[in-house]
DNA sequence: AAAACACTTACATAAATGCACATGTGTTAT
DNA sequence: ATAACACATGTGCATTTATGTAAGTGTTTT
């Protein structure tokens, strides 16, 4: 049946779990939930659901490595689902500018590609925005 | 914002929505309330609000004849919202095959190209489906 | 052993859904 | 005309589902 693309519909239609999922299209990049939550500003409890309900809908991967769970773009082969991941990717970036920027700045302070600090470090507090 | 796009994921987010807009996707043409009850066997009540919920959202149109409301689906100029409605419309045609030969029934019905006929009439009726 | 990341549970709040009934509007018959 | 009928929509209520906050559990690192 079409209940698992029922899912993805409903693991998409909430802004917070469509702009992570959009975010991971264009960095075109794994995320730890770490990472989303300095880069969203979400709790550490909605970032980690929502990233396990895009997970739980099959539009992302993950893997754990050491205590960081990484999550990625999940490979779609169905044409229904590149259609709707096509869609999310088609939005205009002017909506996720700010996630965006708030993004490029947390990945510059991964080491070897590896995620190393965690959430609300004062690192990257220091790292000030105008929003 | 994007608030109009997460409308529209929501309204596509339940069955008997999607069925109706892959229905009206794949029929091409206005249907009314009347036969939509008809062909999904959905109660009046529902298949007015669901078919008012994807109106609302942008993703169809409806236009008044008589005492009949015709939906029919929503011109899209956005690359967003037109790989949306082609993903909708990517769904393979098994999961629907049952609605949609009701629907091709449903519409024989039709004079001149207008419904004039409500629904669970004697002659819907006497059009046995053997789902 | 202690600290940190991710996940889960429990509870409170908000939203969606379905049903029954009532309303509004257009059509048809007398 | 006006009364009766039919299509579509709105309202009130009960049930279910989703969401947010706070606290607790499991696992890994140091």
């Amino acid at each position: 049946m079409n209940e698992a693309y029922i899912d993805a519909l409903k693991a998409l239609a909430e802004p917070h779990r469509l702009r992570l999922f959009w975010l991971l299209i264009h960095v075109d990049q794994c995320i730890t939930v770490a990472e989303a939550m300095d880069v969203t500003g979400d709790s550490q409890y909605n970032a980690s659901r929502n990233l396990k309900i895009l997970y739980k809908a099959n539009l992302l991967a993950q893997h754990k490595s050491g205590k960081w769970v990484y999550y990625t773009l999940a490979e779609q082969d169905l044409p229904h689902w590149k259609a709707l991941v096509e869609s999310v990717r088609s939005i205009a970036a002017e909506e996720f500018a700010d996630v965006a920027a708030r993004c490029k700045a947390r990945l510059a302070m991964r080491v070897d590609g590896e995620c190393v600090v965690g959430a609300n470090s004062d690192e990257w507090l220091q790292t000030k925005f105008e929003s």
